[in-house]
DNA sequence: TTAGGAGTTGATTGATCGATCAATCCAAGA
DNA sequence: TCTTGGATTGATCGATCAATCAACTCCTAA
């Protein structure tokens, strides 16, 4: 039984993907040369040509991968154990401090590091990136939406969901421009506080005003 | 009197670095090749490597450059006309927004894309890239001290700042990703109405409190 | 048992990469 | 006027890139 490398047991195609997976967001898509791939799955080039047309088909099925793991990889290990809905939030910013904590600041989103390494990106691949982003602001959202109650009234739900979203990727990004975990601290700690006002009820000094 | 091409009047090594400043903003720094900025710069290869021993030599100028262009290129042209401290910070975020929006939300903000694009840079482009990020954010910093009077006592001015650049930061990635201002809008109105809520008083229900 | 095709092998391709260097140019000092 | 050295030229280098392809293996269905 092999575990180095990816899953032997795997068809090629899924090792590839898996490896690629990998590389792609501990080195970038361009920094990553389909020798890598093949090497670290432990495959040939016909193999990889054989299953995807070009490296970027091989780019759009890892994004592919991203997307479906949302749930099952990311949201579900990040809430076991958390039952308020606002603390689920902070507890998925909180897996994010764990993955760059534990890789020295030099890992963070990979979504968000494709999507600003590729500049004009061909539109299967932006697409594939923003669906990653939807799906994991809808998931944040769907948080904001249990908890609507403890928020005012007027709050933009989705718009909250997507300044969560916001503050984890630029805190992510100055957490390794600087290979520090301060930034990222620095961020979720002022947007505890701005929930922190938002479940605050508002001043209320005389009475009337305010809707 | 050419106007093509970074201003002929300058040293070649001025023009390679302006053009290769440009170019690393457009495309990033590894899709852009040396080749490329030779023939937009109207330079030989032996010229480029008379200026600068390595492509990274000549980021790292690049870097500098933007460095010390914080101040004339982006501050002081986003705050003319713009009085109160805090606006002159959303002042500089609406200079983001322009950016995208003049280039239909593909160019954003070139230091992010860079952090984010080299995931081991070397220890002087990635310092040169963290000097950035302090210079932006101590300009911030610079804006809420001069208001620190309308801020809670209490407010960590330093993470405040380092929160503004994440929300541009964070902002620009999903906007470009999507091809659309929305994200970055709506991380600003939720920006602003957190500074809505920090400069109005604390609910004061009793009396007594606030230090 | 055999025919056929999906999957695999690995050498090879042409393009492009960053970088080198001998030759040449040219302006300033002696 | 001659000398000197920084700046420039542009052909060229080896390395590496993504992608190709004819040959081969092996499983499956007839």
């Amino acid at each position: 039984m092999k575990t180095q490398r990816e899953n032997s047991r795997l068809t090629t195609a899924d090792r590839l993907v898996l490896t690629a997976m990998r590389l792609f967001g501990e080195k970038g898509y361009g920094s990553t040369s389909v020798a890598d791939i093949l090497r670290e799955a432990g495959a040939n080039s016909g193999s990889l040509y054989h299953a995807f047309p070009t490296k970027q088909d091989l780019l759009v099925a890892v994004l592919g991968l991203y997307r479906d793991g949302i749930e099952p990889m990311l949201l579900e290990p990040a809430w076991t154990g958390v039952d308020d809905p606002i603390e689920q939030i902070f507890a998925l910013l909180a897996s994010y401090r764990s993955r760059l904590e534990a890789t020295g600041c030099t890992y963070g989103c990979p979504i968000g590091s494709l999507a600003l390494e590729l500049h004009e990106p061909d539109p299967p691949v932006r697409e594939a990136l923003a669906v990653n982003f939807d799906g994991w602001v809808s998931a944040v959202e769907g948080r904001l939406l249990a908890a609507r109650d403890r928020l005012p009234a007027q709050t933009d739900i989705r718009a909250l969901a997507q300044f969560v979203l916001t503050v984890m990727e630029g805190g992510v990004m100055q957490s390794r421009t600087h290979r520090s975990l301060q930034a990222f601290d620095a961020g979720v700690t002022v947007l505890r506080d701005y929930f922190q006002r938002l479940q605050t009820p508002p001043p209320t000094p005389d009475s009337t005003e305010r809707s």
